[in-house]
Formats: structure tokens, sequence, C-alpha cells
DNA sequence: GCACGTGTTCAAAACTGACG
DNA sequence: CGTCAGTTTTGAACACGTGC
């Protein structure tokens, strides 16, 4: 068993997971029309607390399984990256960077900033967990499907995607190694050039003199270097989606998200029920909660009142 | 020894403007 | 008019250092 072993292993079991519910939370049916609509509004609320469970779970579900009892174990690391490591004597260490997502919001918000350095050995991968409530709206969840992609693929993709220089830059993370740890950083961050036509044309002229590959994106010292002079000779500002996991445009990814909207959940694709919920015609939601999950017009209390 | 401010990172969502 | 990319705002966790 070597690092790549372990991490295909891993893989192979967290693919199991799809269609699998968690028993660690049960959102309890709405019992009117409106109460529908109101839970739809809502429930991607509870997508960051449901990852952090689906995350625990993930781990203890690995460890459950006994190919790798005599290796190591896996554990949490949070904070810190990658958030799964697996301890033990094989070298170097394997890690999982879990991520999951929530279809029926607007995008993928899972960002992956992480520099290209820290994948030398490509001993990082990256799952993603796409999950919905087992009956859309209410219910226990439930794991949709599963990706695993290694992080040095999505760090690579990442920084071709948005590397353009002088109008985009992406910069690797200062040299921090004398501070302490809570200082530490290990981000990469995208800036978008403000300046004038002008300026563009000007800085694009700098670029010209880097040479034929000097747009293509290099995490080394001498290369931030020149993309650091440009940043200071000309305005920029800081891109906060930069590296969200929607726009990277990695293939597996992208394939995955292709994946999961042309899944079929309750008489629809859950992209249709994406478009659908988001949408503010409130008399068609209204009808498909009726007929795809069986939910009365009005209850007796709301007769009551 | 503890409260508090600071630096860093992470995430959700409202809004804006361009484009077809 | 709806979609998409870009922009801005808001909220939070955490570890360290400082000052009382």
């Amino acid at each position: 068993m070597n690092t790549s072993d372990i991490i295909r292993l891993a893989s192979q079991y967290i693919a199991n997971l799809a269609g699998r519910k968690f028993d660690v939370l049960y959102l309890s049916k709405p019992v009117t029309v409106n109460g529908a609509i109101n839970l739809a509004k809502v429930i991607s609320k509870l997508s960051p607390f449901l990852g952090n469970l689906i995350e625990f779970n993930t781990v203890e579900f690995l460890n459950n399984q006994d190919d790798f009892t005599e290796f190591g174990r896996w554990e949490r690391q949070d904070p810190g990256f990658p958030d799964t490591i697996f301890v033990g004597d094989i070298k170097p260490t394997p890690g999982l960077e879990i991520k999951t997502w929530f279809p029926l919001a607007t995008e993928i918000t899972a960002r992956f900033k992480d520099s290209q350095n820290h994948f030398q050995f490509d001993q990082t991968h990256v799952a993603m967990l796409a999950w919905l409530p087992e009956k859309i709206i209410y219910g226990k969840p439930r794991i949709l499907d599963v990706c695993v992609v290694s992080g040095l693929s999505v760090a690579l993709a990442r920084d071709n995607h948005y590397h353009n220089p002088p109008d985009y830059l992406v910069l690797e993370p200062e040299d921090t190694t004398q501070r302490t740890a809570n200082l530490q950083q290990t981000n990469t961050s995208g800036y978008k050039f403000q300046g004038s036509i002008d300026e563009l044309l000007e800085a694009q002229e700098i670029v010209n003199l880097w040479g034929a590959e000097g747009k293509i994106y290099k995490p080394t010292r001498e290369y931030q270097q020149l993309l650091r002079e440009l940043l200071i000779r000309y305005k920029y500002r800081l891109d906060t989606n930069f590296a969200k996991m929607d726009r990277i445009a990695h293939p597996g990814i992208e394939e995955f998200k292709k994946r999961i909207y042309n899944a079929e959940v309750y008489g629809m694709t859950v992209g249709e029920w994406n478009k659908l919920l988001s949408s503010r015609r409130e008399d068609r939601i209204k009808k498909l909660l009726q007929k795809h999950l069986e939910i009365r017009e009005e209850s007796i209390d709301e007769l009551l009142d």
C-alpha cells in the first residue's frame, strides 16, 4: 500500500456513498403548500451545517472499512488543509478535501484556493458530495452522487482558467514561513485589472516582454515577482468569487455538474427542481409540489384561523 | 490568567450591468 | 426578459498577541 493506493481505495468507498441516507437529521414534512414554499426558500441555509455533518460521517464511514485499519486511520483536521488526512506510516500523507454541494442553491459555493505548490506528490484529492433531502425539501439528507478528482488537477485547471495577464492575475500566497501557525497563508488569490484602456495597453506591452510563455501561469518565485510588479504599478481589485468550484472549468467537475443536474428525483431532474424552486412563480411551485410531493393545499388548522 | 483586538480564511447572498 | 459574470455586503470561526 502506498499513497496512491490509499487514495484510490478511499475514492472507491466514497463513490459507494451515492444514494446513501445520513441518519443525522430529519426535516419534517411541511403540512401546507405555503409552508412548503417557505421551506423551499430557506432550505439552503442547512447547507453549511449538513456539510459538516456529512464530512464527519464520511470519515467515520471510511474508518469502518477494514482495508484501512492495518495501515492507519482517517482523521479530521478542521481547520486545516486538507480537512481529512490518513494518519499512519504511509508517506506522503494521503489527504482528502471534502466539499459538499447542495444542488438547489444558485451555484456551487465551495471554493478551492490552495496553491499548486502543495500538491507536488499529488497526495491530496478533492471529494465532492452532492446531497439533497430525500424528498427534495424534507426528509433525511441523502447523498445524490459523488465525484473525486485530484487536488493538483483542480489547482491547475483553476490557474489556467483564470490567469490572463495583465487583465487577470493569479497570485501565490506571500512567504509566511517565519510566522506563527495562525498567520500562515496558503491560498492563492485572483486580481482583476481596474485601470483605463490606455493603461491596459501599456501593461500588455510589459507582459509581451516576458517572452512567448509569459502568459502561462507559474507558481515560481521569479514569475510571481513579475506579477507583483504589475499589481503595484496598476490598479487591481481582489476577486472574491475567485476559485469557486462552479467557475473553475475543471472537466471532471463540469461533468459531475451535468450528471447531477440531469439526475431524476421525484418526477423531475435536479436542474428542473432548481429552476422551479428559485423562480418567483409561486403558483407553479404550488402545483408541482402538490403533484410530485403530495403536499396539501391547506391544512385544517389554517381553515380554522 | 483572561478579555479583547487583529489577521486570515471561509461562505452566502443581494445587487448591477451586459448580452442575446 | 432571463441568464450570467462581476461586484459588494454581510456574517462568522479561529489562533495569536497584548494589556489589564
